[in-house]
DNA sequence: CTTGACTCTTGCCATAGGTCTAGGGTTTAA
DNA sequence: TTAAACCCTAGACCTATGGCAAGAGTCAAG
């Protein structure tokens, strides 16, 4: 890694990054094949150079993943954030995962209920026979 | 498919078994394969040759599955079924598989607070400059 | 100069639960 | 008899998000 001139800049190898920003190499390398962080320039031996900005742009991917968003609705962001985008497509992409997110809850909530039901109704002792659990799921319409 | 003799026991070939219990005919062969259904016995030809029961038992799959149990557990409950296990061991896999389910319900909660709320702070109108969803993606701390 | 740490690419592995294809045999109805 | 519809196996493929390994090149420190 050579590099010339006076002023360096804040360049970091990928494993520096990886480290910084909190994720495995492999990811890094996966992101960039995703095409959710740019090509890095790269030094003379083909090594990657990053500048801090990346470290950024990882932990946004980070964090927009905890709230649910995939990896191409990261993308949709991340270009919005470069290039520009309208409020409106951020919100609607948001709104979009919210609804997501509210018929998911929904969904396991009925879960939740019925198996609620199921385990309040077994006694949980004896055998197996007449067990409310078993007998609903061996019975049940449709 | 040749059946010898007078009282034809109810038997079914897989096409029809799968259409009965509204799953694929590949799906019938995958749960064999992953030791839900026994293996059937087959005619000279090699082709399986189900009973009823088979019915009831591919579909105590699918509403296992609706509830949220895996293949595996389903497995234990059908294991549970089959040899006649304790109501205890039941009670403690639908116990287990709630409390999975309101983990689940928790998180999922937790992020949609965050998006209502990033939604509801972001106007919706104008450049993505200043978009609160857009900087919390960028800057929020860890 | 050597050693250890770092990086490169390519490509396979993993999960979960199936789905599909290829290439062949069987059964059934016209 | 022949064509359609059915069945068989083995194995590849799919989604989503990376992890891991091999084999080779590079860099920094002692």
């Amino acid at each position: 890694m050579h590099l010339i001139g006076g002023e360096m800049p804040q360049t970091l190898t990928i494993g520096r990054l990886a480290k910084q920003a909190a994720v495995g190499i492999d990811t890094v390398r996966f992101y960039e094949r995703r095409g959710l962080l740019p090509e890095p320039p790269r030094t003379a031996a083909g090594y990657r150079l990053y500048t801090n900005d990346t470290i950024a742009r990882i932990r946004f991917i980070r964090r927009a993943k905890l709230l649910g968003f995939n990896l191409d609705e990261i993308g949709n962001l991340l270009n919005l954030h470069d290039r520009g985008g309208q409020k409106s497509a951020v919100k609607q992409l948001t709104q979009r995962k919210l609804d997501q997110i509210d018929a998911k809850i929904a969904d396991l909530s009925k879960i939740r209920d019925v198996l609620r039901e199921l385990a309040s109704e077994c006694s949980g002792t004896g055998d197996v026979k007449g067990c409310p659990i078993i007998e609903t799921l061996a019975t049940a319409e449709d």
